[in-house]
DNA sequence: CTGTTAGCGCTTTCAT
DNA sequence: ATGAAAGCGCTAACAG
């Protein structure tokens, strides 16, 4: 069922029937109310391919996530897809796992597609985007990241502030007379780093030294934070606060502590990142800051939205993380 | 720069540059090479758009869960876009939020988009599709249904086996010598219905009278769990075993049971479902139903692109669930 | 082996 | 208020 079908069973012309599609132009209302009914009638759907190749767009954007499981992806994807899709776009989602030519290969499939921007989310993306080829792809159409800082013309980010953020746990431990604070770097990326120098300088703000021997690396796991755990007991049982990069990591440092004998938060506190179901499900229910990727995601669209259709002004934006209380504080 | 530039360039037809493009036909290997060498020159990218407006695709998928956040969904639907994006399709994402309205207008954007397929995720779809208006859109392109089932003409569904799912937790606790075994239906959807169902058929087997009264309801959640456990406790103090349709709601049963002060498991068992992140940061670690997302998501796969490219024939399957043993059983 | 031509379904001038 | 015609970028006959 083509527009030219309807044209001919209505007895007009194409062009008037793309006129009450449109609602465009005038048109005498008998004939509009006729084509409207045929439309109706027959069930047309206009097909947004040939109108694609007329406007240059599908009214669809990508979103690329090193992992849309990882639930701190899934809020901000999730949030990003309903606002985008409540703007009348479509969104494709595409899992790069992170690697260097997997980003390639998807980029260049959605910008073959001629979509309409991209978000990146989650500061791998940061360092990807420092290759030379995969700069050149992105300079092609209007980008935004997610929880990261992007060097390049015509690309904005939404930043969190995650040394902030982890100099909130930090200061609150310390606040409740935690003075031997550890610090699990359990992830690779810019934000893990950049939450590490924020632990490192609400250190020593807070005067206490030696801060680098202080953190410890692992992987961001149950697994990961068990094990870093029964390390740390072992190597230094004067341990009185643990701060995480993630609450998954948090987890598995709540249960090491615990089969340890340890009491929480009187012998050993603990914090996580994320604020995640993962925070609530712990027992005892895990402090943890807020890093909000609702609101990440609310303000990533806009901006994307804007670039797309040059609509306002627009500029990056940071935001603050929050302390959220739990039991292991 | 569109394949009439590169035809100029070069001192060819545009057949000539389409020929080389889709290494289709006959064209002489130094023109092949000349043309190829403009065409990276330029870094020409063919617009997908053009050529689905010839080919009538545009190589794409939709995958419609209710929301991606739930980790259940975002594992099947992560494994969905690998596989497609494996097979050169791109996937769009859409969180209907279980919801009618929403349901359609999704439907209505795809089809207008002429994606070559839709996976529906997740049970919920089956109450949604008996709608006449959907089961219409539907019926206009190839539909998979992810853990369910279609009353439909050409339209197939990978179903996993719930009922089975449900009786292996509760023969599992009977053996371990648990005969007040309760129930907590956390859901309302077919796929919770039929969990229930195997519930009670698997408490008749064994010869326990009075399933329904065993059945308690809640809401799906660490908060639901907990305030059924309590009441649980109250009515019914003697309870020796809680088998929750969700890990998330097993989980929060765990907690409540912990502060009321019983062990787990000798004084009260409990069973997970979902074989998710949330069985094992549980603490004791859950003992759960794996359902088994990726196979279902793999099966969905390959049953929509065999539907989609009419290669094989196809017909629905069943998926087996597995028994996973933690520590509260 | 290569070029010409006719669409694909729609929007958008430009006439009338 | 309506229609004719051009064109979006590409593929696929068909003709040389």
């Amino acid at each position: 069922m083509t527009i030219y079908d309807i044209a001919k069973e209505a007895g007009v012309s194409i062009s008037t029937v793309s006129r009450v599609l449109n609602n465009k132009g005038k048109v005498n209302p008998a004939t509009k109310e006729k084509v409207e009914e045929i439309l109706k009638r027959n069930n047309y759907k206009p097909s947004a391919i040939a109108r694609g190749m007329v406007s240059k767009s599908m009214r669809t954007v990508a979103i690329m996530t090193v992992d849309i499981r990882v639930p701190h992806y899934a809020r901000t994807a999730y949030t990003i897809e309903r606002e985008f899709s409540r703007r009348g776009y479509e969104v494709t989602f595409c899992n790069t796992g992170g690697e260097y030519e997997e980003t390639e290969r998807y980029l260049k499939a959605v910008i073959e597609k001629q979509v309409d921007g991209i978000v990146l989310v989650g500061s791998v993306f940061n360092k990807l985007c420092k290759n030379a080829e995969i700069e050149k792809l992105l300079q092609s159409i209007p980008v935004v990241l997610a929880n990261g800082t992007l060097e390049m013309e015509n690309s904005y980010s939404v930043l969190v502030d995650d040394e902030y953020g982890i100099a909130l746990a930090v200061n609150h431990v310390f606040d409740k007379n935690h003075r031997d604070i550890y610090y699990l770097k359990d992830l690779d990326t810019m934000s893990a780093e950049v939450k590490c120098e924020g632990f490192l300088n609400a250190l020593k703000r807070l005067g206490i030294p030696d801060g680098e021997e202080r953190v410890v690396k692992t992987v961001s796991s149950t697994e990961g934070g068990r094990a870093a755990t029964k390390q740390l007991l072992q190597d230094h049982p004067e341990v009185s606060a643990i701060v995480c990069g993630e609450d998954i990591t948090a987890a598995g440092v709540v249960k090491a502590l615990l089969h340890a004998g340890k009491r929480i938060p009187e012998d050993v506190a603990v914090t996580g990142y994320n604020n995640s179901e993962y925070a609530r499900i712990c027992e005892p229910q895990l402090t943890t800051i807020d890093n909000k990727p609702e609101m990440v995601a609310m303000l990533s669209v806009q901006l994307l939205t804007s670039l797309i259709e040059k609509t306002e002004t627009y500029s990056s934006c940071t935001i603050q993380p929050e302390l959220i209380l739990g039991e292991t504080t």
